[in-house]
DNA sequence: ACCTGAACACCGTTCAAGT
DNA sequence: ACCTGAACACCGTTCAAGT
């Protein structure tokens, strides 16, 4: 009993910890994403996570860390010509919609990361800011400009994403039932011809992929921020759009 | 033992179970909205909610349902004038984003219930796009205009909201020290830096209210969208922004 | 019809104790 | 330094049973 010790196994990596929560993630949704599940798969007790991590907030936002890292987000260089910055900042939006489509849930799992803690996030959003800001935006606008490229991407991306969350859920018409008619007192009677118009607009929709339907979106606030930035351009202060 | 029989409770009410679950929500925060928090509120033991309540995923949806209707966003008429399509459109980006402000982390409420789930969301969605269809959209990018908006609408609001959504953590600095030493491989070592632009970026915001901040956001898509729209008008088919 | 009691299968988190 | 065992204070949900 001297050689031969005990076969102490090397200490679980950080990294580790994070690569496989997003294997649970692609796998099983995020709502399986536990301590629990993720220690199980390292050989190890929940409880052992505490010694690496803070808190579980904390294991979500080095997911989103990776994940942006993964999808090189953090690589993405200033524009060769300043004059090309609305295709660039279409270009970074593009990155980062492909960056949150890479995993299952990733726009929940990046906007749960609160958006200062997400740090190669806020790196980009500092640099598009900079690369704005030389295009000729004032400071402040330059951030709102930047700003509302990344809320659509937010907001297309969440939307794009969900029902995609939680495992495929089973109808279970009886109980669906009881409920639909306890709501009726607070919901409009007249629904049912609106939803054939809901599945209308749905068919509608489906004559374009998911793709064009965001670069569709994308091109018009580009758009828009053009207008916005050849307006300041020329007044110097006020703009705001003529005509109702 | 004839008269006087047992008190009998009179059952309690959908719509009052939504209404101390908002209770909840505004003074607590999302996380505290549990089914046996609201029963006990409600004099109540938490399987009673099952019988009026598919699931909690259920009462979400209808939490999601009453925010928007108490916001009055069911009463949005059409536009007098169908030439003003464009502020009107902005008209209820402002009166959805008001709606979602009007409770803690409302953002995060309604867009918990999936989109087409959240009917009197479902009911407004339909209206605008019949709306900008008639301003001359074809039906697809009508659809594609008002998903536009609307997405800028979640995407800044959920980050507007964010943060203001758990409970004020206390920083405990000797665990958070361990914690950066453990994630130091991950991270770029220069993001020190960084964090100065950032808050110099803060700064710059602040100049603004936050309602200003929308409103930019706003007012740059309006116009992207009204020049889509016209060039839609000259063009038949393709429209590409010209130039880079 | 509407609700309770008791249980099930989980969570994240803490902390003394082990090695 | 790194991990376990056991516990704490919760969750949502089911279901037989009560009234």
């Amino acid at each position: 009993m001297r050689v031969r010790a005990k076969p102490k196994r090397a200490p679980i990596e950080p990294e580790a910890v994070v690569r496989i929560a997003l294997e649970i993630l692609d796998a099983r949704g995020l709502e399986h994403v536990t301590l629990r599940e993720i220690a199980s798969r390292l050989g190890v007790k929940a409880p052992a996570l505490y010694w690496h991590f803070k808190d579980k907030q904390d294991l979500v936002e080095d997911m989103a860390h990776v994940i942006l890292k993964d999808a090189r987000i953090d690589e993405i260089q200033r524009p060769e010509d300043i004059h090309s910055w609305a295709e660039w900042l279409a270009d970074v939006a593009r990155s980062l919609r492909k960056a949150l489509l890479s995993h299952r849930e990733g726009g929940r799992v990046v906007a749960g990361a609160a958006f200062g803690r997400a740090k190669s996030l806020a790196s980009l959003a500092i640099l598009a800011s900079r690369v704005t800001k030389e295009a000729g935006f004032d400071d402040a606008h330059a951030h709102l400009a930047v700003g509302v490229v990344f809320d659509y991407v937010w907001g297309y991306v969440i939307e794009e994403q969900a029902g995609f969350g939680p495992e495929p859920e089973d109808q279970s018409p009886e109980a669906a039932e009881r409920y639909k008619e306890a709501m009726e007192s607070v919901l409009p009677s007249d629904f049912g011809p609106q939803m054939k118009i809901l599945n209308a607009a749905v068919r509608d929709m489906d004559s374009l992929t998911p793709d064009e339907r965001f670069e569709w979106g994308l091109q018009a606030i580009i758009t828009g921020l053009k207008a916005e930035h050849t307006a300041a351009k020329r007044g110097s202060v006020k703009q705001s759009s003529p005509s109702a």
